[in-house]
DNA sequence: CTCCTTAACGAACGATCGTTAGGGTCTAAT
DNA sequence: ATTAGACCCTAACGATCGTTCGTTAAGGAG
């Protein structure tokens, strides 16, 4: 992958995260980069390629960013990171997140079916943060585990439209979990 | 406002919310009638129109539904009730609340700045559980009135990705808001 | 019988869309 | 000095875009 390509591929996902993947075109993007239209097929084969390659990059970051957090701390604590990891990613890859997020839906074709599988699969590792948590006893015995993780995943999923990019994420995904967790453990910190 | 007309705003809805605004065709919503696509313009100006058509109707729909939630209750109750509301409007009507929350960025001019303001406007009622609810005591002193807000906003605003038309909501909202609200007043139901 | 409304037709407009083709100009390695 | 590859150009393609236009058909009201 040269340079040169990786910069189209970046400006590919500031643009469709402002305007939409087909609210932007061929053009825009020549534009950015400054160039004429017909020369960014030396770099691909079609607009598509660069919707995909935005959102690979964006489900990449997603999936390393949840890699990080250790598996041998107590459920409330590794839902705390998974939440914190997320964020992070949404803050520091704005455009990418937003691509993940919001545009992947334009994919077409089995990029689309893979896309699903993928979403399905990040979303299924947080789910199991707190069936785990359940079954050890970390989290209380009749929690609302659906509830609780269509919770967690709207706060992250939504995250892309309010969060300013390189925003102290931490801190928040903190104030989350700490919100929710009080709830979600049967007790609360006393204030 | 005639029959066709108020066909042709739901039709543009269900084909904004299905494909998005730059991704739905005049060409798409005429055959969605029937008709040649030259004809709609004998309904409409422009196909902003039909954008900003939906997400007023949008806007009028969750704001009725606010409205119906009494103030005289409890503030936990008055943010399950509230919460309720969102969620119903979103599952009755789930295309212009998809336009709602997702399309409404593809309007342009002055439309797009009044959009924001309604926007804003909306939130800020939901904010406004919060703060009373904790100036009177009923909700605990230190709430992270932020944190709260934006979490009850995601899960309200990300719900049209997965809701199923028509779906039975109350409970739903009840399960989110009983997650919630233990970690909000600082005690938990017991187990 | 006429007038007006409502709705739609079909053809065309200029602009822009994504994409292709062929040729040109640098740079760095051979 | 030659070659290879990366990068870009100009020009054009067929298709589709949103929109405009003059016309037609049906039906109720006077």
């Amino acid at each position: 992958m040269t340079t040169r390509r990786a910069e189209l591929t970046r400006a590919a996902a500031r643009l469709f995260a402002e305007r939409g993947y087909h609210g932007t075109s061929i053009g825009d993007l020549a534009r950015a980069l400054g160039v004429q239209k017909g020369s960014l097929y030396a770099h691909i084969d079609s607009k598509q390629d660069l919707l995909f390659e935005a959102m690979s990059e964006g489900a990449r970051a997603f999936h390393e960013a949840l890699d990080a957090v250790p598996d041998d701390r107590p459920a409330a604590e590794r839902i705390r990171l998974a939440l914190r990891a997320h964020l992070r990613v949404v803050a520091e890859q704005l455009d990418v997140a937003t691509v993940f997020v919001r545009e992947w839906r334009y994919l077409e074709g089995e990029r689309a079916e893979a896309f699903v599988a993928e979403r399905r699969r990040y979303e299924e590792r947080f789910r199991a943060l707190f069936r785990e948590g359940r079954e050890v006893g970390a989290l209380r015995t009749d929690l609302d585990e659906h509830a609780a993780v269509l919770l967690v995943l709207s706060a992250a999923n939504w995250a892309y439209t309010w969060l300013p990019e390189g925003a102290d994420t931490d801190e928040l995904a903190d104030r989350f979990v700490s919100l929710l967790v009080d709830g979600v453990r049967g007790y609360s910190t006393p204030t």
